[in-house]
Order: structure tokens, then C-alpha cells, then sequence
DNA sequence: GATCGCGACTAAACCGCTTTAGTAAAGCGG
DNA sequence: CCGCTTTACTAAAGCGGTTTAGTCGCGATC
């Protein structure tokens, strides 16, 4: 009923462990009759080497860690994580390598961390002073880090976050808006801070905010979904004090907020316009269709693999610049007051 | 340079490797003094168990493995994993265990199989004659099917693939379609055959096509993506044979469908009618919202998990009752025709 | 005919942990 | 003070592979 292992192949096959190994391993070392043989022997049993054993000699499992700083339930609603997982998983099955997500065991990433038998990770958006960055550290863990400051321990590929925010003010600034509300993404695991992706898209919205001589945002945070979304649209001021522009750091939040404008009686983009950020795919379909910043999720993640593989094979490896972001232009920003006006208010 | 090893800690504390052993594993079994003192040098040296070592030794890994037929990145396009993974991961962290992401390496499923270290796999959408199910017994590894046919090996949760189907058709006849397409899903790895949710649902539609004498319906295949939905609509007959309703096995095609009937000069759901199948979170954000069967995808990853954790724990596992579907009526479907008035009831 | 080299194969060490079986010392009742 | 049970701890045997360092036989070399 037990597993087959290499000693009942080569008992079977009247050979030694060693020659089996090397019948799967290393054939040129062995004569082509009994590599034959025992692959017969082995094939015919059912045989498939244990991966832990295998693990334990080579010192390698052919397996990176995505860790990842939420739950797995919350997080997969942001379709982000789907993306970046094609940009991994590309290079990963080019390379042999299997994916292991690595969420927190009992609220603690840096148990996760120790449990996971991985060759390295792939660290996702983690802030500077993170424990778990010191845990990698010491353990010495091969990882590279997304959407995080990158150190000398780490390198990180990150996009122009700054740059593609800026943009998206500055487009509405354009179009004559010049009462603004922004909307966060949720602060670090332990509450204490934002996040660094959070951090840069703030200082973009600003910078532009700031070179036009306009009042500073209303700042709220939300979640990266829909509903969380909406919620935090009804949190902001109402009557002669709303803003005329939503600049958003998540599609998906924005997706909830012009949700929440148009249940509100507002049309949008007429009375309010929205800006998303990171221009997943179904920002295109929504009705009307979502301005948004798009990053190159796909392409982070492939670059994050392949920076890792780097590490793996001992090279020092740099974070590289930014990747680039777009505004795209649709139908959910528009000039303020434009084709209907607002009445009095909304109360 | 290297990782520090039980044995270092031994040394360094001056007991044996048994004890160290023991303080993390089994401290009641000694003096709660060493216990402490043990724990201290582990943590001073940064000390973690080599989980390959452990897995080899404990004979299990604490990861169940998810068995995709498919390119990582590919699948992940779909919405659907996402929230399968939300239901699998939810149940995992309860009980402390890793997903690991298993697609075909270089095309073949088994040879993944093969080197995942893993305690069981919840397996996607395998046709029931995929050699992978032969391997899967051979190893003795549990296993439990999300849509797939169950067998006498390895259990299987599925849904009301069928009766979700029926409904939809139901609901567009009883507006008064009469001319039907249906877009079906891909077809299995090997080409062969369909996979065998797609099966269950065509013989759904066909049902209730069928009960309303109505001559068959116009078929073809799509990827789930919007890109592939809206090729796929695209062959559809044109003029005179236009289809009136379509009949989409998967919501992200369905939305392809809708943005190129518009793109042809065709409202919806004026000028045809468009179902979907998955209720996906965005197939309410779409315009218009689609219509739909809802599956529940993330209690489908719950019961699978729970099944196989069932089955680790040597437990028998009877493949459950399907789970319930419903058709999630929104503005995507109306009487053919232009009226946007219902004829007859939804059932 | 002894030596060398080479090809084919193997014994045994090792990877790092868990756990069984067992030892030494301490506690304890008689 | 002796045997008996506990308590606290350890030596060593796995777990299932890979790999180093040989061994063995045999034709070629000188």
C-alpha cells in the first residue's frame, strides 16, 4: 500500500539504489541496456521519486513562494493577483518551476515563511520595516519584492507609480476639476502605515495637486474591492463641499464608487468623474467605461521571475527602473458641471 | 553562510538534537527549563526546521496541490479560479496548509504530478478518461475532482451544471426566442473531447430547447475570455439566421459576445439576448448587467477542501449532491424584438 | 605478463529532521 | 537501603533520495 521507493525498484531490477538514481539522473553513466531495464522495472511499478526526499539531497524543491500580505478570501477578489500570477506563471512552467502561495499562517507571515519549502520568494507589497523582511533575511532566502522599497538584502521591481498618479491629476485638472477626493488603498498588515504603492500614488496625486494651486484632497482608504469601494464614496462630503473628481488607487474600488455615485443619484461623468488605477481588463467594460492609469501587471511579474531565477543561480542582481505607466483615457471622466446640472444638493 | 541545522542548535545549547526536536514539537516532553533555554538559542542563531526535511520525515508536506489542466497563464484570465482559490484558500489557512499551483509542465500534467510535493490535489476540470487520473491512483495520492465525473477513486464536488443550463434556456424562451446559438467552453487537453461540465450544460440547453420544440441550436466553442467570446460571436450566422439569444457557457465570454454584438450595430438586449454562466462579480458591472446562472464557485472550493482534508485524514469521501445554481436575472436578456416587455413567466 | 585506463556498477555517507527504544538519575514506599 | 516507577534526556534508526569514492573486470599498452 506504501510508495513505491527507489530500493523496491532496484531490488527489482537487481541493481543497486545508485544505479536507478542514475538511470533517471545521470543515463551516461550507466551501460544503455540497464538504464533501459530499470526504467522498464521502475515504470512497470509505478515508481515516481519522492519529492521531499528528492528536496531534501538536491537542496532545491523547484518551487517559489508568492508571499502575499493578506488573506487568500480578500485577496483574490482584486484581480490584480490573477494578472501578476500570469506574468510568473509564464516564466515559472518555462523554467520547471511550481507556484506555492504563501498567505499568513495564524495572522503570521513569517511563520508561513519558515513552513514553506520554496527555493525563493516573490514578496508582494510589503512595507520597509515588515518583520518578515528580516525573517527572509536571516534565513537567506533568495526573494525578490514587488511593489516595496527594494534594500540591499532585497532588490525590488516596482512601476512609476508616482508618474501615472500625477498624470491622472493632472487630466483632471485639466478638464477644469479643482475640488478632488482620493481614495486610498488599505494601509500595511499591522495597520501601522501605508503601504509604499500607496505612499508614491499619493505623492503623485499631490505633486500635481500642489503645482496647480489647489486645496489639498480629501483622503479616504478602501479596500481593493467593489463593495469597500462604494462604501468609502459614501463617506465623502456631500452638497456644496463634493468633490467633482474621484482619483482612486484601485480599479476595483472605482468600479464600487461610481457604483455608489450613480445609487446616489449622480451620473458619471456629468456630475462626477472617476479615475481608476491599474487598468484591469474589465475596467474596459464597465459602463461608462473607467479612466484609469494602466501598469504592466503581466510584465512585473515576469520581470520579478526572472530577477529571481537570477538570484537563484547566484548573480547579484539590481532592481531595474520602473516600468512604465499609461493614462487610458474612456468615458468615466469628463469636464465638471457637464451636460447636467447639479441642483442644490444631494442630501 | 549556510542554514543553520538542528544540530547547530543542538551544540550550541548542549543537549541532543532529540531535545531541540522536542521543544519545538513535543515541550511537554521535557523539563520546561530546557525547554526555554532551547528555544532561546534556536531563536539566537535564527533557526528554522528545513520543511523538506520535516516533510520527508513527518511523511506529510502540509500542502495540498491544485491541479490545473491548463497554462497558468492562461487560466488565471478567468475569474473563476479566483474565486474557487478564495474558497480552497479560506479552509487551508484554517487548518495551516499551502496551496501549491500545479499546471502541466512542458504540456503534461503527470510529470507536474510527479514532482509536487504535496498531501493531496484538488484536481480542475479533468475529463474522466485523463491519463493524469490513472497516475493520480497509481501514486495513491487523495484526491478530490471539482468538475469532473466523481468515481470509485477519488470523490467529486460538482454542480447543478445542468439544471442552471435548462433554466437559462427556459427563461429566453419563455421571452419568445426561437433562434439559438450557444457558446460552449473549450475543449479538453487532448482536443479529444468536451470537458465534462461542458457536456452537462449543452445537454441542459438542448433539454429545454428540446421540451419546447425548437429546432437545435447554432454551436460553437470559446476560450473564457472576452477577447475569445466576442471571435466567437463573430461566426455566428448573420441576416435572416441571426440568432436572437445567446446561450454562453462562461460570463467573461458572454461579455465578449456583448461588446462585439455592439460593435456590429447590435443592442443589447434589444436586438439579442446574451446569458452567461458563472455569475463572476463583474457580470453585475457590466452594461448591461448580464444575465446569468449562478454557481457557488468559492463554496465549491470550500466542500472540495473539506472533502480532502477528510480524505488525509483516511476517511471514505462520497461525492456530494450538486450544488444548487440559479439564474441571476439582469438586463442583459429581453423578448426578441426590440420590447423590452417579458411574455410569459421566468418559471 | 604486469600495468594502466576505462567503463559499469556499487557501498556508504549524507541531506536535516522525527521518533522509538532505552539509559541514568531522582523520588518513593516498604 | 533496596527495588520500582517517574522524569529528563539521548543514541540511533529511519524517511527516500543523491553523490562521492571506490571496486571490479577487461581489453589495450608497453
Amino acid at each position: 500500500m506504501s510508495r513505491v521507493t527507489i530500493t523496491d525498484v532496484a531490488v527489482a531490477a537487481g541493481v543497486s539504489k545508485t544505479a536507478v538514481s542514475f538511470a533517471f539522473n545521470n543515463p551516461e553513466k550507466l551501460g544503455s541496456a540497464t538504464v533501459e531495464r530499470v526504467l522498464q522495472v521502475a515504470d512497470g511499478l509505478g515508481y515516481a521519486p519522492h519529492p521531499a526526499a528528492r528536496a531534501l539531497s538536491l537542496r532545491r524543491s523547484g518551487t517559489i513562494g508568492v508571499l502575499i500580505p493578506q488573506r487568500l478570501s480578500t485577496v483574490f477578489a482584486n484581480p490584480f493577483l490573477s494578472e501578476l500570477i500570469q506574468g510568473l506563471g509564464e516564466l515559472c512552467e518555462k523554467h520547471d518551476l511550481s507556484l506555492l502561495l504563501v498567505p499568513p499562517l495564524d495572522g503570521s507571515l513569517e511563520g508561513a515563511i519558515r513552513q514553506a519549502s520554496v527555493d525563493g520568494f516573490v514578496s508582494l507589497g510589503l512595507s520597509p520595516d515588515d518583520h518578515a523582511l528580516e525573517t527572509l533575511r536571516r534565513l537567506g532566502i533568495p526573494t525578490v519584492l514587488v511593489d516595496s522599497d527594494g534594500s540591499a538584502d532585497h532588490p525590488a521591481v516596482n512601476v512609476d507609480d508616482e508618474g501615472g498618479a500625477a498624470q491622472a491629476a493632472r487630466h483632471l485638472i485639466a478638464l477644469g476639476h479643482r475640488r478632488f477626493a482620493i481614495i486610498g488603498l488599505p494601509p500595511t498588515r499591522d495597520q501601522s502605515r501605508l503601504t509604499p504603492t500607496t505612499s508614491r500614488r499619493l505623492a503623485g496625486y499631490r505633486a500635481a495637486l500642489d503645482a496647480a494651486a489647489l486645496p489639498p484632497a480629501h483622503l479616504v482608504t478602501a479596500g481593493v474591492t467593489m463593495a469597500s469601494g462604494a462604501r468609502a464614496f459614501d463617506t465623502l462630503p456631500r452638497g456644496v463641499q463634493r468633490p467633482t473628481a474621484v482619483l482612486v488607487m484601485s480599479d476595483m474600488a472605482a468600479i464600487g464608487v461610481m457604483s455608489a455615485a450613480r445609487a446616489g443619484g449622480l451620473e458619471v461623468p456629468a456630475d462626477i468623474s472617476v479615475v481608476g488605477y491599474d487598468d484591469v481588463p474589465m475596467a474596459a467594460y464597465t459602463s461608462p467605461a473607467l479612466t484609469t492609469v494602466r501598469q504592466p501587471i503581466v510584465d512585473k511579474g515576469r520581470v520579478a521571475v526572472r530577477m529571481l531565477i537570477q538570484r537563484l543561480q547566484g548573480k547579484a542582481v539590481d532592481s531595474p527602473p520602473p516600468l512604465k505607466t499609461t493614462l487610458i483615457v474612456r468615458a468615466s471622466t469628463s469636464s465638471p458641471g457637464g451636460s447636467k446640472e447639479v441642483v442644490g444638493d444631494t442630501e
